[in-house]
DNA sequence: CTCCACTCCATACGGCGTACGGAGTCTCAT
DNA sequence: ATGAGACTCCGTACGCCGTATGGAGTGGAG
């Protein structure tokens, strides 16, 4: 199959078609295997954690053999991230006012996003053409353009979902932070307040909020209760914004 | 000096002080330099083009003696962020309404990360303790803590961040694609009709916006204009909010 | 004048994605 | 029945990557 240009592999890679030939030996494995091994591989240890060869050990393959089931692997990231789209359609949209549903599709997507970071992990891939989600973005904009004219539905899922990742990485960047463990923060401010003996003077406001407490949860559990605020807050402003 | 611990050593990078070891010959170089060069490679070509390899050899010197300046390749993509991060607060707030200014900001916000692009590349490992970086939160809290309580200041700080940050990158996504040129789209397109012969079944609401011409901007010049609208319109929509 | 902290560098290790070609297996045309 | 050849799976190799290790040369401190 050297004649298949890659855009098509995908495209077939996404909607779960299989190659048409049936000239040699039956595949053992399928393109949804792989995907779904590998996404089970980056929702434990991140997009790192899914090198071809680690993938390919943890399915007892090769790892050439991948390359029978995808192309390279950035389809096959693509094709995980349409696979792991799956959940954001796997409930219908709740009942509710029209601020209410769509307050709830945010808030499922933000929750996506934290249950599986390696989605924001991933730079530019986009396809935009795999069934779920293609179907995620139909069930956003059915919801929105229920109370919004053609154009202002789109713009406004745009700034959705901009916001509502935006947030999400935001919230990973505080939370696993890549290695500081209260150690390294410690080390990182004695070095800092050495260096910067009197903060008030150069960052009066920081300093100011900092005292009145307005950064608690700066700290370890940031993550849970500090971050749904913050995401919470910046939902509702932007709801109240659209009238 | 193998006995300072990292953090120690990043945030001393990110201060720009010189270590106080004055014993054997002096560095030709220093960690500006090395930061100054790599933004430079980062801006032309992405996080990708800022190997240790490639850097040196871009300074004429081997690999190995960058570790002189920067203790890992995170470190000196922490002290580059902080050092772009300059341009954040190289011009004063704006005059003008509470409102405009916050506006300003976000938009300067908005218009540097599409500037460097590679700085929504990473996001995770964060310091928040450079000079540049503590200034720009200074100067857009300063700005939101006149209008808004402590907390309230906080919160909103972290939902515009948010927004711009997941925007940008929105932008960038559409932007530079990853190689889809064109050729490359019509070619996904092509087989995604074959596989799904009638989209406006499965997708009824996305087809009849695109009949609308609500998604009209989505082939080429899409950056320059449409992105911006779609921008423009959260922040409006979010400062609205906001009251 | 000696020591040794320091800068700079060559080499090497174990990872990565994937190009290439080969061995074995199955279907189809003859 | 028998090739032809499409197909799956795999071993090897190439050129990248970050960085550990250790060595050569340099120049200020004792």
């Amino acid at each position: 199959m050297a004649c298949e240009s890659r855009p098509r592999r995908l495209v077939r890679a996404l909607w779960g078609e299989t190659a048409p030939g049936t000239r040699g030996p039956k595949p053992t494995l399928n393109v949804d295997d792989v995907v779904v091994r590998a996404v089970e591989l980056a929702d434990r240890d991140g997009l790192g954690a899914v090198s071809m060869r680690s993938l390919a050990r943890s399915l007892g393959y090769s790892t050439m053999a991948l390359y029978t089931y995808v192309a390279t692997r950035d389809d096959l990231i693509s094709v995980m991230l349409d696979h792991a789209m799956a959940e954001l359609t796997a409930e219908p949209v709740p009942d509710g006012s029209w601020r209410e549903q769509v307050e709830a599709l945010a808030r499922r997507n933000w929750e996506w996003c934290l249950r599986h970071p390696w989605v924001l992990e991933q730079e530019h891939l986009r396809t935009g053409l795999g069934p779920n989600e293609l179907a995620a973005a139909e069930q956003m904009l059915g919801v929105l353009s229920e109370g919004l004219a053609g154009a202002d539905a789109v713009l406004t899922w745009q700034a959705l979902t901009s916001f509502v990742r935006g947030s999400a990485r935001r919230v990973l960047a505080a939370a696993d932070g890549g290695g500081w463990d209260g150690a390294w923060w410690e080390d990182a401010v004695g070095a800092f307040e050495e260096i910067v003996p009197d903060p008030s003077e150069r960052f009066p406001v920081l300093t100011r909020l900092r005292a009145e407490g307005a950064f608690d949860g700066d700290g370890g559990d940031y993550l849970e209760f500090e971050a749904r605020r913050a995401f919470e807050h910046g939902l509702a402003r932007l709801l109240d914004g659209l009238r």
